[in-house]
DNA sequence: AAGAAAAATTCAACCGATTGCAAAGAATGA
DNA sequence: TCATTCTTTGCAATCGGTTGAATTTTTCTT
C-alpha cells in the first residue's frame, strides 16, 4: 500500500507551467484570472486530486470557516432538532460546526465560550443556560467583532442579533384559550425567570388573566429548573390545593405530560377537572392520552435561519443591524384542552 | 474600541528574550527546555493571553485534531443522546467534532465522507444510512490509514471497529417475552434488512420462534425505511389479517408506539389483544399509555465509548485490533406486553 | 505603428507554530 | 587542565495557501 503524498498547488502549478498564485486565484474564481487558464487549472486539479489544505488558507487568511454553537443541551427534541437545522444551513456554505453543551450551567457557558474563542470561530450561537445572568464571557469574541447571536433563551445586547418567538403572546395564546375553555384557576409552570422564554410565558399568562378581568395569584406560579420532575412536582402540588386548579400552562411538553399524567393517576380527569396546555410540539404530545394542547416551536426552522443570519452577519461585518428577528408560533389545540369535544 | 492583536509565541519569545523554538518547545512540555525556563515561558504565555494558533501547528504538525461523525439523522432521541455522548468525551480530550447527516440517502452519505475527507479528520464515527450497501466511500480515509469507527448500523470490514450490542439477541429476548406472554402469532416491525440492526432483530425473532417450536412466516414481517408510518401501515395490515397476531415486535419506539395506537384506536385492546415491544427506551416509550416495554439502548454510553474507541485508535497507529465491540442491552417490561398483571 | 489602458500573471513576503540539526554552556571524568 | 558527554537553547527551513504590488501580455486608441 503505497503512501500518498497530498497534491498542493505547486504541484498543479508545475505541470501547467504557471504560478502557484495563478492556481490559487484560479480555484478560487478569481476575475482578474482568464477563463480558460481557470478550466485548465480547474481540470488539472480534479485529475490529480488535489484538496484545499484549510490550515494553509485559514493561517493566511485568518478566517476559519468555523461557526460555533452552544447550547444547554442537546439531546431534547428541540434542541436537536435545532442542530439539524444549523448542521444543513452550514454544511451547505462550506463551514464548520463546533457544538458545545453547557449542560444548564453557567461556569461550564463560560468554558464553552472561552473554548469557542480558543478555536477562533468565525461565528458564534448561544441558548443561554438556565442561570446565567450575565454575558461577560462573550465579549472577548465581540470585542474581535465576532458576531454572536442568540435563539431562543436570549439576552439583549446591543451588538447581538436575538432569535427568537414571541413568547408573550404565544403564553398570551395559551392561556386565553384555557380561559376560553373555562378555567378560572390557572398554573403556570415553567423554568428559570431569568430565561426571557420562561418570563415571557408567564408575562402572556398574566396578560391573558388581566384581559379576562381573572387576578393574578403567586400560588398558581411554578419554577424550577424545568424538566420532568417539574411536572410532577407541579401535579402534587395542584392535589393539595383547595380550590383546586383547574388548567395548567406549562412552558415545555414533557413537564406538561409528566404533570398531566401524575394527575391522571391521581384520578383527575383531563381535561374535564383539569385542562393542559404544554409548549414546543414534541413528538410526546401527539403520543400522550389525551393529545397534548401545545405552541409549535419549529426548532429546525429556528436552526436554520439562526445559521443563515449568522454567516450573513459574518459576511457583511457592517453591523448587520437586525436587533430581534421574531418567528411564528401557533397554538394546537389537542384532547388535553378541549373541552367543547366533551360537551 | 482597540483592535487586539494576536499573542503568538514570538511576542512570547522577544519579551522573555529568547527563541521562539524554545517557547514552543516550553509550552508543550518537551523535556528539553529547562523547568525553570518552562515555567517562566508558560507565565508569559498566561500574562499576555497568548492562545495556540491551531492552523499554525496543524499545518505544520499535519494533524487536525478533529474527528467526523455521520449519522443518518441527528434529530431522533437516540442519534442525539450518541451526540451527547460523543461531544462529552470529544471536548474533554481537546478534541473537535465535525457532524454530518447523511439524510438517510447513500448519495448523501458519500458526498459527506468526502467533506470529511477533505476536512482532514483524524478519525470518523459512522451510523449507515439506510439503503447503503458497500463502503468503499471510506477507501480514501483507510488508505490513509485513518481509522472509521462504525457504531449502531455498521458494516463488516477488516479495518474497522463495529460498536455495537448484540442486536440478536436482544431480539431474541424481545420476542421469547412475547411468548411467554402468550403469544402466537407475532409481527415483526422492522427497517431496511442491509442494516444489521433490523437483519439481527430479525434473526433473533426467527430463532426465538424456532426455539419454541413455532413456524416462521413471511407474512409477519413488515419492514421500510423505519418511522412511524412503517408502525401505522404494520397496525392496519395486521387489522386485516385473520387470524390477526397478537403480539409485535417493532424495531424502534415510534413505530412501536404509532402501531400500538393505530390498534388501539380500532377497538384493539393492548395487551390483552395485540401484546406490543418496542426498541431503544425513548421517552415515548414511557410516556405512550399502556407504557410501552421496550429494549433499552444507551445512547449517550455508546457515544462515549465510540468516541473514546476513536481517540484510542487515532494514537496507536498499530492496529487497534479489535474488532467488534458489544454493549450491553436490557428489556425492560412495560404494560404494553405484560399480561400476567391483567390475570 | 506607437503609446496608453486593461487584462492576466508572477513575485515574494507572509500567516504562526514545529522540528531536525547545530551550537553553546555546564557538568563530568581522567 | 583539557577532552568528553550531557543539557539546554537557537537557527533556519518548512507546512501550503494568500495577497499587495510589480511585471508582463494583450487589447484598444489614435
Amino acid at each position: 500500500m503505497q503512501e500518498h503524498k497530498d497534491i498542493t498547488i505547486y504541484d498543479i502549478a508545475e505541470k501547467l507551467d504557471i504560478s502557484p498564485a495563478t492556481v490559487s486565484r484560479g480555484l478560487k474564481d478569481h476575475p482578474a484570472i482568464k477563463k480558460e487558464t481557470k478550466k485548465r487549472i480547474k481540470e488539472m486539479a480534479a485529475k490529480l486530486g488535489y484538496q484545499n489544505n484549510t490550515f494553509a488558507s485559514n493561517l493566511r487568511s485568518r478566517k476559519t470557516n468555523t461557526i460555533g454553537i452552544i447550547i444547554p443541551r442537546i439531546n431534547s427534541a428541540f434542541m436537536s432538532s435545532v442542530i439539524a437545522g444549523v448542521e444543513h444551513v452550514v454544511n451547505s456554505k462550506g463551514y464548520n460546526l463546533i457544538i458545545s453543551q453547557s449542560q444548564e450551567d453557567y461556569d461550564k457557558e463560560i468554558a464553552s465560550a472561552t473554548t469557542m474563542f480558543n478555536s477562533r470561530v468565525d461565528g458564534l450561537l448561544v441558548s443561554l443556560a438556565s442561570n446565567t445572568d450575565r454575558i461577560q464571557h462573550f465579549e472577548s469574541l465581540l470585542r474581535k467583532k465576532i458576531p454572536v447571536i442568540f435563539f431562543d433563551r436570549v439576552f439583549s445586547h446591543p451588538d447581538c442579533t436575538n432569535i427568537v418567538i414571541d413568547n408573550v403572546q404565544a403564553g398570551y395564546d395559551a392561556v386565553m384559550h384555557l380561559i376560553d375553555q373555562g378555567c378560572k384557576r390557572i398554573m403556570y409552570v415553567g423554568g428559570s425567570l431569568k430565561r426571557n422564554v420562561y418570563a415571557d410565558r408567564l408575562k402572556g399568562y398574566k396578560l391573558a388573566l388581566s384581559d379576562k378581568g381573572i387576578a393574578f395569584s403567586d400560588k398558581y406560579v411554578h419554577t424550577d429548573v424545568l424538566s420532568e420532575q417539574t411536572g410532577i412536582d407541579a401535579a402534587r402540588k395542584i392535589l393539595e390545593m383547595h380550590p383546586r386548579p383547574d388548567g395548567v400552562f406549562a412552558a415545555s411538553d414533557s413537564s406538561a405530560v409528566a404533570c398531566m399524567q401524575t394527575l391522571q393517576e391521581a384520578g383527575i380527569r383531563v381535561p374535564h377537572d383539569v385542562a393542559v396546555v404544554g409548549f414546543n410540539n414534541d413528538p410526546i404530545s401527539w403520543i400522550a392520552r389525551p393529545r397534548l394542547t401545545t405552541v409549535n416551536y419549529p426548532g429546525n426552522e429556528m436552526g436554520q435561519i439562526a445559521a443563515t443570519t449568522l454567516i450573513n452577519a459574518i459576511h457583511k461585518s457592517p453591523a448587520s443591524s437586525l436587533t430581534t428577528l421574531v418567528l411564528k408560533h401557533e397554538l394546537i389545540i389537542r384532547d388535553s384542552s378541549n373541552r367543547s369535544a366533551l360537551k
